[in-house]
DNA sequence: GCCGATTTGTCCGTATGTATC
DNA sequence: CGATACATACGGACAAATCGG
């Protein structure tokens, strides 16, 4: 969708250095040459390096050069990373995804909610359990809450497909950003009805707001995952002064 | 250290953010007004936005502004964000730091050790296992393995105190990025051994290959927290296209 | 050690596009 | 419609780090 240059040149570099057409550990072409060779400004390249380094694709070097850092990561067991649904996870981690509404009801935010899930007390909210297995398996437990009104007529229905498609679909909500909380949890009455725990008595947690492109959060949930089935993962660069 | 003119725009912004002298939800002065009263170009202004942007700070809006979107997380537990020592993360969590040294041996990479850290077999190795205490607590358990090649003269001295000073200060290497996998794992004997797993059954893991600024992996490192006292960050914003 | 060529890092001024109000 | 705001892109300038001769 989006037509900008830097995003073209983000992914030509990202898919050549995926394919190991610039082999791992060594220099790309520099600044100044890939600029000729797309036809655009050093500046315009630059955006779309430093993209990739934030990814942890590329490692620039004052003076030398840009290094190809990029390593495959094994896709064993199901691995979050950025904003994603449930549905695109499970693409992504080539599993087959179904699920099951346990729960869809409307509430009032009290105080204790307001405290918990950053929604301010009287807010309308849809609160819904969702039970997310892989390949037959329910391994993910999931409690959401939204914000009635944003995202308007959503239906149980709705909420066993996708949510994210009907928002970013019907509703033309853009999604932005999205602060995370990674915990590791007692399992609880809920988690051992529904999911076989095996000898595990903890539960990977994930709680998360999700903002949309005005600032409005419109969406907290909490996303329970049985630990063997459960990966993230990151990349970090060191903060200087 | 760094004198970029956009990094003293970013902190100075920031701390306006912090302390709410731009109210939560406010937008900021356009990035025009704030070019002029920083004297400096409206690029230099982006780029400071961007960092602020990429840490979930602000949130840009097409025509009409950037607002504020910074709440203070809590503080409670341990909380883990970018790269970090851990006398770093505990001053940041205000709490009382110990590390004890369980371990201190030399090694060379077999295949096993390989295929888990990523160092090639033959490479020789520091394997230290480590004990971190937060005020009297003993909460965490590392096993770190080093590069010899780099991480010279490596001592149990220099490991009771901090490894990422020494290197940083004393060797002169530049920590650049850091990729880390995060689980959540049986408690294994050793845990059990040192740290008081009360009724736990498992251990927050995060595993990471740690990569200096030629792009060498200096450190693989796994670090096993018990759960009630970590707490993992992350703003993750959604990609188009 | 010095010098010059190369490469990345920072910054500027300007122009144009697009969304909002 | 015009004014304002952010988004993209260009070209140029100089600084800082690296490397080879």
């Amino acid at each position: 969708m989006p037509k900008a240059k830097y995003n073209y040149i983000y992914r030509d570099l990202k898919e050549k250095i995926e394919t190991e057409y610039y082999a791992y550990q060594e220099l790309l072409p520099s600044e100044h040459s890939l600029a000729s060779e797309y036809g655009c400004s050093r500046n315009t390249v630059r955006r779309a390096l430093a993209e990739l380094t934030a990814e942890g694709c590329v490692q620039p070097m004052h003076g030398k050069g840009v290094r190809n850092i990029f390593q495959p990561v094994e896709q064993t067991s199901f691995t979050v990373g950025g904003i994603e649904s449930f549905k695109e996870s499970a693409r992504r981690n080539k599993q087959n995804a179904f699920t099951r509404v346990l729960l869809f009801t409307e509430l009032s935010a009290d105080e204790t909610i307001e405290k918990r899930t950053g929604f301010k007390a009287g807010t309308e909210l849809y609160y819904l359990q969702r039970l997310r297995s892989l390949n037959g398996k329910p391994l993910i437990l999931d409690h959401n809450y939204f914000l009635k009104n944003l995202v308007k007529g959503l239906t149980p229905e709705i909420a066993s497909h996708s949510i994210y498609d009907y928002l970013e679909g019907e509703l033309g909500i853009t999604i932005a950003t999205s602060k995370r909380t990674l915990t590791v949890e007692h399992v609880t009455q809920i988690d051992e009805k529904y999911i076989d725990m095996k000898d595990y008595n903890c539960m990977a947690v994930i709680t998360s707001q999700t903002f949309d492109d005005n600032g409005v959060q419109f969406e907290f949930t909490q996303s329970r995952h049985r630990p063997d089935y459960f990966r993230f993962q990151d990349v970090a660069t060191r903060r200087r002064g």
